[in-house]
DNA sequence: ACCTCTATTTATAACAT
DNA sequence: TATGTTATAAATAGAGG
């Protein structure tokens, strides 16, 4: 917006839209910092870009995804039970709904926590995004790979002197 | 910022706190807007804050959970098959949670948009957040239920009258 | 393609209503 | 407490290296 005001429209420059891109998503980030802190709120932001092969997720993958499982578990409204009768039906079908997705994201959540922490382990994520929570979840895994390992070793010296 | 400048710490100040939130989540939803315009990228921003039951989800908890899903449903690193032999028993692990992880959130995903389109229904989500493409998967979902209604409601008039 | 440097536009803190 | 106004800080488009 400086020098020149510029029109909300899709940049087609291929170098210009990928400099704005660069320039705008560092300043998003920066915003959405600073609203977390003025303001203690929760909040987390992902940008998919071709310029990476990988999202940029803020503030770290682990928690944007505690932010999107409590989006996602969210109990159903109370309003539904003010419904009426004619939709009790469909207001069944909802609770009936909602608890499937409740339990199977409980399971789910932990897979993907286990997913996201594979990623840094093999170097696809920085360990400096991850937050002191994180790392300590991290610490874990990482201590019980590492028996696993340890035991696969020892089964593999023993064979080999044996 | 104007006016004077703010330091970046939490504002203990309740009212100006609030104040402050409002405005700077309307500003960060607009970056949001303009950086998705200008590059054409896909983003999503979830903002959580006492000041509202319901998290701000942009660009609409649909289009979210689609960004959402495609993180989540990420293809494990190739780097991970360039990992030492040692290694490999993990390797296996991740692979097979992976598979799991990806399985069990394309069924997740579906119950996921049944769950946001009832709330929809029931009026805790505005129809004006939705994307065409939502409304048209809302359609969908509300002609479904309208058929199983009308026999129910067949039903009962048979009943009635017989 | 990536900095640095402005000239401008935009966002916003404090004030006013 | 919400909404409107304004002075100032911050973000950034385009230029130059």
């Amino acid at each position: 917006m400086p020098r020149s005001k510029v029109k909300l429209a899709y940049i087609s420059n291929d170098s210009a839209r990928r400099t704005t891109f660069r320039k705008r998503e560092s300043g998003l980030i920066k915003k959405a910092e600073e609203i977390t802190t003025l303001c203690g709120v929760e909040a987390c932001a992902i940008l998919y870009s071709p310029y990476s092969p990988e999202p940029n997720v803020w503030p770290s993958p682990l928690d944007a995804q505690r932010v999107i499982s409590r989006f996602r578990n969210m109990a159903p409204p109370e309003q539904n039970r003010k419904m009426v009768d004619q939709q009790s039906f469909a207001r069944q079908r909802l609770e009936k709904t909602t608890e499937k997705v409740t339990k199977l994201g409980t399971e789910n959540r932990h897979n993907e926590m286990t997913q996201v922490m594979y990623q840094c382990l093999s170097g696809r994520l920085g360990f400096e995004c991850l937050s002191i929570g994180d790392l300590c979840y991290l610490s874990g895994l990482v201590s019980q790979n590492l028996r696993v390992i340890d035991r696969r070793l020892e089964f593999f010296q023993r064979h080999h002197s044996g």
